[in-house]
RNA sequence: GGGCGAUUAGCUCAGUUGGCUAGAGCGCCUGCUUUACACGCAGGAGGCCACUGGUUCAAGUCCAGUAUCGCCCA
């Protein structure tokens, strides 16, 4: 390590050096040392292998970083548990989209484990680039422990839960509409739905009676269904109307003759049909025809009705979304039906429209504005498709449970306690589970309370194998022979047939191979991604195992992660957490803002103003990044950050943000003031150090420093980032660097202050680096080194310590030093930097030249007068002045222009330009009459007397009086002005 | 459709339990090569606190409503 800093800042060097410094030191590393109540954890929110991390990452890994380095510091031992997800639909998807556009080819080109090779490829490339993202962000974390969701680890933890559900008789299999995505194939959970307004239209379509009606003396030969999916009407098993329609009477239990199809279908009533009304504001009364086609096949709503009226279900499409008739749409055998076959849906759409237009069977078209489910990874529209699925039951009650957290449901819900719904609301609303800000727990506990059974498989080949082998029949002489290490299920399907399912327990591949030698076979399908996501808390720690890491650090303490993620992920890892190991895997949710473009928009890759963190990095420095992300962390849910594109250092064009000048502005004074204390701290020595030394301005930054700690300290504890890094800006600019280094100045140049300067300096240095830490690590890391190299020995003696220790990582967080707080002392300096701001105003006004000593008085009441007269060499240091006096009865001298301030009046001599002395008088006498208005008001007003609080009352009263006396006092200068 | 949030200086944001003349950073204007820092120093200008009504001695702050924007969930 260099004796003195570089004259410049080089981001890049000091986080290249302190990264390796880390490394080698092995400071992030944890290990359990059999002591629960010292520990600290958080498990890192796994981001996906699809793609590198963007700048919603580089906040919420920040942030967490920020709160371990400070934990780690308070000594606690620190775990920041680091690993990635598969993501498996979202990772698949891309490892597809690559290999159609560089070999032409599709999965299912490949066998299965060849194309997981090509998956398996990307996602090490991707987890590569991603950690090492992490490391150029700074991120603390366990290194070493870096797990990854499909490892063999969490594999194991992936199986023994399935194992665990399976045999509590909560996974079952089940034919349900599901979210279909027809472009990957697959099924999505509810919130892998995205809903989006689109402008759509509403078709009215007439579908022929099998025999005419009279109704009211009017023949009726038709009626008509508005429909925006045309394309289902293929499905259609029956026409439902409201039963409090007048024409129902007549019409329920009458057919109608599905056109294209030739199909009979019932008239139905059904109270779920909007009863038709002109009149009404609501859209769906006021353009209902009354008449509501049912394809309980294709839409969740006729689903329900269909169940209700026991409709048979038609499936019209095949899983790629066009018309087919192998997956039960049977009487698809009229030429007229069979020429949809085989079409896209949306074609499928034009063609049926076109073909009822033909038959003038369309009878209008309306537009209209609806919102679509769109998958959340391939954006296509959602089909709501019968299939066949894994599911696990939340809401079942769960009888072991029972004992350990009680029966019946949670009052108010119709969650039991004992189901895995309960598991994840119960913590809530005992309060062991907290949201920051505490708004969130509202989202989190109404997603729960209206949960619905979770489907689990997905139809891709990347993601963990679902562990259950099935064979048709009873397999009676296979159930008693692996004790219970096996567990089967035999059900009955619908075509009447029998089929058993064997789920086994984890690392018992010999039964698994026998089951597969007698004819089993295991699923095809893999589990939802956030199955092993919300493990993720326990299955990193080694869970099933007991392990002592396990006993250690779970359960974590805080979660940290943005807010739609709160129903993906936090509720799972609750319930998970609950149900696997027994208690809640955090306590604490934090929940920070998302990132939007200085326009207000979401960022993303469409849009092309997203900012790479790698790139923010080399454009400003990884603290500066940090430090603006966090400076910008207030309770507020979004934040905005103005997107430009710059050039970087290499040449490369690429966006950033001028807010990042915040943070490398920061850094740059940081490393400036402490390369001038350094240069000034060579020949420091502690033991000369006396307390009874110091001056006023050494006690004052003491001073300083200590509110500056206790305030960081609890504002760190209550999950503030803004607020303590204001806070610490404000102290290390405006307190130290403006005042306190320019007072240290000439004190450092007479031996006799010099040696209690450096001390106090090397002191406050000391503690501002380690309170910054965790914001800007790099740096301070860096030049902690070095102070250590010049001036290891920072203690005051007698008065506040400030221990050794080799990395700053690892050194003891700032004890507080209320007993070095002064109120009296601050006091003095804002009077004394009052004296000379005012001095410097008079100075600016006049455009007296910087460098030209001047003298100045002032008068001032006796104390405070006497406090400016025995500082005087402070004032005059800051203000150019050769000479300063103050008093109480010190009159204006002639040709000296006057400022008032507070109870102060301040002459600067020989300053004489009447024309601008009058102009600034008349300006200050304007705003204090101003000033005084509203306060005259009030003291006006009796009832302000009589009922505000007796301190207020007595504050306006000396405002007004103070207020007076300056009037007064610029009144009579004005007059001598004007003479 | 349900929920949440935002609206304060040209821009990005603070503003505690209502109470001194509403703050910061950037930008802007003026002046400074004060040998730590021009990524800097000193000074300055700039605000019907979205709108309407209410509660109160007192509202940026509390309540109700309106408008605009955004997010989450269905």
């Amino acid at each position: 390590m260099s004796k003195e800093l570089p004259s410049t800042y080089e981001p890049k060097n000091v986080e290249n050096a302190m990264t390796q410094l880390w490394e080698s030191g092995g400071y992030f590393h944890a290990e359990p040392d059999g002591e629960k109540t010292d520990s600290y954890t958080i498990v890192i929110p796994p981001p996906n292998v699809t793609a590198p991390l963007h700048l919603g990452h580089a906040l919420n890994n920040t942030l967490q970083d920020i709160l371990i380095r400070f934990h780690r510091m308070r000594q606690f031992n620190t775990l920041w548990m680091p690993g990635t997800d598969h993501a498996g639909i979202a990772t698949q998807t891309v490892v597809e989209k690559r290999l159609l556009a560089e070999q032409g080819k599709r999965r299912t080109d490949f066998q299965r484990e060849e194309f997981i090779d090509h998956v398996r490829a990307w996602k090490d490339e991707y987890e590569a680039r991603i950690l090492a993202q992490l490391k150029a962000m700074g991120c603390s974390c366990d290194w070493q422990r870096t797990r990854f969701t499909m490892d063999d680890v969490c594999a194991k933890a992936v199986r023994a839960t399935f194992f665990r559900l399976f045999a509590d008789g909560l996974i079952y299999r089940g034919k349900r509409l599901v979210n279909w995505d027809p472009a990957t194939q697959t099924v999505l959970a509810d919130d892998e739905v995205e809903h989006e307004t689109v402008q759509g239209h509403f078709w009215y379509m007439q579908y022929p009676l099998e025999k005419p009606v009279t109704i009211a003396g009017q023949k009726i030969e038709h009626i008509t269904v508005a429909t925006t999916r045309p394309e289902t009407m293929l499905g259609d098993t029956a026409v439902a109307m409201n039963p409090a329609d007048p024409r129902a009477k007549d019409l329920i239990g009458k057919k109608v003759l599905l056109p294209i199809v030739g199909r009979k279908i019932p008239i139905i009533g059904d109270d779920h049909v909007v009863l038709p009304d002109t009149e009404s504001d609501d859209e769906k009364a006021k353009y209902s025809t009354g008449f509501l086609k049912v394809t309980p096949a294709h839409d969740p709503d006729d689903w329900e009705i269909g169940q209700r009226h026991n409709l048979p279900i038609i499936n019209v499409m095949a899983p790629d979304g066009t018309i087919s008739d192998k997956f039960g749409f049977t009487d698809a055998n009229q030429a007229e039906a069979e020429a949809f076959l085989g079409m896209d849906r949306f074609e499928a759409r034009e063609a049926i429209i076109e073909w009822f237009r033909q038959e003038k069977l369309l009878e209008k078209v309306r537009e209209y504005v609806h919102d679509i489910g769109h998958s959340y990874r391939s954006h296509v529209p959602i089909e709501p498709y019968l299939s066949d699925q894994w599911y696990i039951a939340v809401k079942k009650p769960i009888d072991h449970l029972g004992e350990k957290v009680g029966s019946g449901m949670i009052e108010g819900t119709d969650v039991p306690v004992n189901s895995l719904a309960g598991l994840a609301l119960k913590p809530l609303l005992d309060e062991k589970l907290r949201f920051i800000p505490h708004r969130y727990a509202k989202t989190y506990q109404n997603w729960l309370e209206n949960l619905r059974d979770w489907p689990i498989s997905r139809q891709l080949w990347w993601g963990h194998r679902i562990p259950v082998w099935s064979k048709a029949g009873t397999a009676d002489s296979f159930k008693d022979k692996f004790g219970n290490l096996a567990a089967f299920k035999t059900v009955q399907k619908d075509d009447g047939k029998t089929v058993t399912y064997a789920c086994i327990i984890p690392n018992n591949e010999n039964i698994e191979k026998k089951l597969e030698d007698d004819g089993w076979k295991q699923d095809d399908d893999v589990l939802d991604t956030w199955f092993s996501s919300a493990l993720w808390p326990f299955s990193t720690l080694g869970w099933p195992d007991d392990t002592p890491e396990l006993k250690e650090f779970y359960p974590g303490d805080v979660l940290c992660t943005a807010r739609e993620i709160i129903t993906l992920w936090v509720s799972r890892m609750v319930i998970m957490g609950q149900y696997c190991v027994g208690d809640i895997p955090f306590s604490d949710v934090y929940i920070h803002a998302m990132i939007q473009d200085g326009q207000g928009r979401k960022m993303s890759k469409s849009l092309g103003n997203g900012i790479d963190p790698l790139v923010a990095i080399d454009s400003h420095g990884a603290d500066a990044m940090r430090f603006t992300l966090a400076s910008m962390t207030t309770e507020t849910q979004d934040v905005r950050m103005p997107v430009e594109q710059m050039t970087l250092p290499g040449g490369r064009v690429a966006n950033t943000s001028p807010k990042f000048d915040i943070g490398r502005n920061f850094c740059n004074k940081l490393w400036n003031a402490c390369r001038f204390a350094m240069m000034n701290l060579h020949d420091i020595e502690p033991d000369q150090f006396d307390a009874k030394n110091m001056d006023i301005t050494d006690k004052w930054i003491l001073s300083r420093l200590a509110e500056t700690i206790d305030f960081v300290t609890q504002s760190m504890r209550d999950y503030k980032f803004s607020e303590p890094l204001g806070y610490l800006y404000k102290f290390f600019w405006n307190d130290l660097c403006d005042w306190y280094l320019e007072w240290a100045k000439p004190r450092m140049e007479e031996a006799q202050s010099r040696a209690t300067a450096q001390c106090v300096l090397s002191f406050v240095l000391d503690r501002t680096l380690l309170l910054l830490h965790p914001f800007v690590p790099f740096i301070t890391e860096f030049i902690f080194q070095n102070l250590n190299e010049i001036a290891p020995r920072r203690s005051l003696s007698g008065i506040a310590e400030a221990p050794f220790a080799k990395s700053i990582t690892v050194a003891k967080w700032p004890d507080s030093l209320c007993e070095l707080r002064n109120k009296d002392i601050e006091q003095q300096i804002e009077a004394i930097q009052t004296a000379i701001r005012t001095i410097r105003d008079i100075r600016s006004k006049y455009n007296i030249p910087p460098k030209k000593k001047m003298t100045a008085s002032a008068n001032a009441p006796t104390e405070q007068a006497k406090i400016l007269t025995s500082n005087n060499e402070l004032i005059c240091r800051m203000a150019g002045l050769e000479q300063f006096t103050a008093g109480p009865e010190l009159e204006k001298p002639k040709n000296a222009a006057a400022s008032i301030v507070e109870q102060m009046q301040l002459y600067l001599h020989d300053a004489i330009d009447p024309a601008a002395e009058m102009q600034r008088l008349t300006k200050q006498l304007a705003e204090i009459e101003a000033a005084m208005k509203p306060v005259q008001a009030k003291l006006n007003n009796e009832k302000f007397i009589t009922r505000a609080k007796k301190e207020v009352v007595e504050r306006t009263r000396q405002k007004y009086a103070e207020l007076s006396e300056q009037l007064e006092a610029i009144k009579k200068h004005v007059t001598e002005l004007q003479s």
